[in-house]
DNA sequence: CACCTCCCTAAGCGCTTGCTCACCTCGGGG
DNA sequence: CCCCGAGGTGAGCAAGCGCTTAGGGAGGTG
């Protein structure tokens, strides 16, 4: 319920259609109550289903989660890629990245949720994957924020603690963010662009807003 | 297991000697598992008991995690309002919060992780006791920005959402911190204070390190 | 029509769960 | 000495869990 249907766009390359209704199905149950307080029966009653049709396109419970974290890590690890590549400033690369990041959150925080909450319910084999895209994610923001320092634009004494800081910002924004809340996820990403470029100690937002004409200065 | 077992400490006030060790198990085992996963069995046996002896002191395992959430929660407000009532400049106060609520989340990060992300499984009642003394935290913050923006110290276009963002930071610690890591709890708080007044747009911190007796300047 | 395949369901198996209950143990007062 | 209440146990109940299995119906092919 909710006016959450466009979700079903992140979940486009998941086929057939029957175990793409299951995803959907699960991401809200697990988002609502947790991945341990939902059952097999819910989820394939929310997909309007019989419990045992679950069992023809997943293996397990588990497995269901596994490829919620999947496609969400890789989701998630794309947006930070992208704009860690989209050849800027390191300040308009970290904007970006937090920009997006948050929105993603923010929009999708059942998705989200699901993804940064519940990975400790996770088998060991598919944990370990998980955490390997984590760690990517981690460098590349990472990469940004050392990109500013180098180039004299941040000032920072902790840059790994900068760095882990300002995701774990980012990613917080899935716990309480409220869809009836009266703050858009295009305002959250706004504000936390900004909060990120100051906790990297970048100080020239105004002198760059009074250029008539940045593009043309150089 | 673990160094944790100063931890008793926190508890000091739940008696009698068994009520108590429950509580101690039950936080460790809803920390590590969650609370959907944690089996009453489990919580008994940590504390060397037999399952049944759990409901001697306990209704129900959902009175257990409520009275682990209240305690809890009353001990962050202490310490966060402590920070407001402390009486020195706003950049002080908010370095004051941020350094020992961070240093709490960290030292018990079991306890916290508990508080902070184990909410949704509490009953209706005790889950609106609990928001209400979330409120009381977030306004304790807010009223330290606040100060500091009335006195012209931070500069930041959104009071809420940068308080919001704050609290959001610090809570999150109890997600990633990790005892074996490299980062102490005093090191994570010192980083975060700094970082929270970079948040609030408060730049004065240099002059003030400068001034050789900065209680005697008026 | 028979036949095969793909999706799905009704029923239910074996097990674990939160919780209960009849009983036990043991230190202290009359 | 008996008795008693507080705090504990072993055994087990009803319900709910993840998952399986036998079989049904719809649609395409000969």
């Amino acid at each position: 319920m909710g006016a959450e249907g466009q979700q079903s766009g992140q979940w486009a390359d998941v086929t057939p259609d029957a175990a793409r209704r299951l995803v959907i199905a699960a991401v809200e149950a697990f988002a609502e109550r947790g991945y341990h307080a939902t059952t097999t029966r819910d989820i394939a009653g929310r997909a309007g289903m019989s419990p045992a049709a679950l069992y023809i396109h997943y293996k397990t419970k588990e497995e269901l989660l596994y490829r919620i974290s999947s496609v969400g890590h890789r989701l998630a690890l794309d947006i930070l890629r992208r704009a860690r590549d989209s050849g800027g400033s390191p300040a308009d690369r970290l904007s970006e990245a937090v920009r997006c990041f948050v929105r993603w959150h923010a929009e999708h925080h059942t998705t989200a949720r699901v993804v940064q909450y519940e990975l400790g319910a996770l088998g060991e084999e598919h944990y370990a994957e998980i955490v390997a895209l984590r760690r990517d994610t981690d460098a590349a923001v990472r990469t940004i924020v050392e990109d500013g320092v180098a180039s004299g634009d941040f000032g920072t004494p902790d840059v790994p603690g900068t760095t882990l800081a300002v995701l774990s910002l980012c990613i917080d924004v899935a716990r309480w963010f409220n869809a009836e809340g009266k703050r858009t996820p295009d305002e959250v990403g706004e504000l936390y662009a900004d909060l990120a470029l100051r906790m990297v100690g970048y100080a020239k937002k105004q002198e760059e807003a009074a250029r008539p004409f940045p593009g043309l200065i150089h």
